[in-house]
DNA sequence: ATGACACACGTTATAGCATAACGCAATTGA
DNA sequence: TCAATTGCGTTATGCTATAACGTGTGTCAT
C-alpha cells in the first residue's frame, strides 16, 4: 500500500480549515469556510485557498468539482486499498437533498477507466467521479 | 434504444451557441462563447447561459464540471448504446495540453456505479466522470 | 553571524463563472 | 380576445478563484 504524498504537521491556518471541514456534515465552499473562520482572524479568501491547496496535496481534503466545494476525506472502513489515497480513484455520491457525501473506491471502475486510457494512449493525471442524487435517508 | 429527451428546432441564439461549440476543437467557457458571438448581437452572459441550458436539456451539449466549460456532444461511432443520450452515463477524457476532449461511454463503469448506488439505496440523478490527463498526440 | 533561500502568511485588487430580477415581444391554445 | 408560455434583452449582483505585492520566520551553507 502506498503512503500518502506527505503529511507534515499542519500550520495553524491549515488546522483551522481542516477542523471546520471535519466538523461539517456537508461540503463547504471556500467562502463558507472563510465565514466560519472570521472569528479566528481569517479575513481573505486566499487564506482559505492556500490552506485548502495544501490539504488537497496531503490528501486530507477532496474537491467536489460539480459543487465547487470541499470535504474532509472520509474513506469508509471497507476501502482498505484506498487508505491514505495512495492508490486508486475515489468516487463520491452526493445527496442533493441533505448534502451528505459518500466517499468510496471501486476497483472495477478504476481499472475499467484505466483500460480505456491505455487503449487510447491517454495518460490520466486525475479522475473525477461524482454521482449526484438522493440518498436512502432522504428518499424514504 | 431510448430517444433523446427532445430536439425541437433551435432558436436563433441556441443555434449560434451550438455552432460555435461545434466548430471549436476544445471546450469553451460561457464567457468565451459570449465573446465569439458579440458580432452576432450577443451582449450579456445570460444570452449564452439560457441557450446552453436548453442545449444541455436537449443533450446536444455537455458541461465539463472540472473545467466550468462546455462541449458539443461528440459520441464516437462505437458508442451505439449511447446515441442520443437516451442511455447510460457519458465519460470524458480531457487533455490538459491540447484541450481536446474524448467522449465515451462504458457499460461496465456505468453498471458498476449503478450497483453501488443500488446497494446503498442511493438514487442517482446525474453522474460526472472526467479524466484529466495527456492525450496520446501530446505525449508523443 | 550573515546572507540566501524556502515557505507560510496577510492584504488589496482583479479576474472568471453564474444567476436574480425586471420588462418586452411573439406564440399558442382556450 | 385573453391568458399562459416561452424566448429575449438589459442591468445589477453574487459567488468562485487567483495575481501581485510585501512581511516575517526558520533553515542552512558559508
Ligand atoms: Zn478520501
Ligand atoms: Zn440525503
Ligand atoms: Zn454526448
Ligand atoms: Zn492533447
Amino acid at each position: 500500500m502506498n503512503a500518502p504524498v506527505s503529511s507534515p504537521a499542519l500550520t495553524k491556518n491549515q488546522s483551522l480549515v481542516f477542523d471546520v471541514l471535519t466538523r461539517s456534515d456537508a461540503p463547504m465552499s471556500a467562502y463558507t469556510i472563510l465565514d466560519k473562520l472570521r472569528d479566528h482572524g481569517f479575513r481573505a479568501p486566499l487564506q482559505v485557498y492556500r490552506a485548502l491547496d495544501k490539504l488537497l496535496e496531503f490528501g486530507m481534503v477532496h474537491r467536489l468539482e460539480s459543487l465547487n466545494a470541499f470535504v474532509a476525506c472520509a474513506h469508509p472502513e471497507s476501502d482498505c486499498c484506498a487508505k491514505g489515497h495512495g492508490h486508486g480513484t475515489v468516487a463520491f455520491a452526493i445527496c442533493e437533498s441533505c448534502g451528505h457525501v459518500f466517499e468510496f473506491h471501486d476497483h472495477a471502475v478504476d481499472h475499467r477507466l484505466g483500460d480505456w486510457a491505455k487503449g487510447k494512449g491517454f495518460k490520466p493525471a486525475k479522475t473525477t467521479i461524482e454521482i449526484r442524487g438522493i440518498c436512502s435517508s432522504c428518499a424514504a
